[in-house]
DNA sequence: GCCAACGTTGGC
DNA sequence: GCCAACGTTGGC
């Protein structure tokens, strides 16, 4: 049975809401609350266990790829799409279709320094990267696999990509 | 805190 | 289907 090529993304948090710090910490999490088609579309119909993921600190000083995770489950209804009580609750999604999907991150390293997106800018090797386009909002991007083993690099990884 | 960029909503 | 109004994201 072959094997689906593993894949590569970006995914955006605030430190201040959730760090990679905080990952570390936990080992992993749920990935809640994404509420954009595109990302949700990345989510649930692209991803799988085992694609890794650069983890993203936005809304940062500096922001930037703050280390490494890797998609722990994939896709499943977003539970907090129903609860009234949440900030993600969507009163037009319905229980038997739903409309938010969310995966699971397990944390696999943080970069000793956050590599930050002005130096993803001055790479040439990262050029057409899309977290460095200007105005780029998608918090769940694709990245390509050269350009995922470059940034590690850059963040002095012990992760590899394969 | 500002504001450009962009997604969504809703009137028409 | 158009598009103005509005809300959010996120760099700076």
């Amino acid at each position: 049975m072959a094997r689906r090529a593993r894949r590569y993304w970006l995914m955006k948090s605030e430190p201040g809401v959730y760090s990679i710090r905080n990952l570390q910490r936990d080992g992993s999490t749920t990935w809640e609350g994404v509420r954009n088609y595109q990302a949700r579309n990345f989510m649930r119909d692209d991803m799988a266990v085992g694609d890794l993921v650069l983890f993203y600190h936005s809304n940062a000083d500096p922001p930037g790829v703050a280390g490494v995770a890797r998609i722990a489950r994939a896709a499943y209804p977003d539970p907090t799409q129903f609860n009234r009580r949440s900030r993600y609750h969507d009163p037009g999604s319905k229980k038997d279709e739903p409309r938010w999907s969310m995966v699971d991150l397990a944390f696999v390293e943080r970069f000793e320094e956050v590599v930050p997106l002005e130096a993803l800018r001055n790479d040439d090797e990262l050029s057409g990267m899309l977290v460095t386009r200007r105005g780029q909002r998608l918090s769940v991007q694709p990245v390509d696999r050269g350009h995922f083993a470059r940034v590690l690099r850059m963040g002095g990884a012990r992760t590899r990509v394969r």
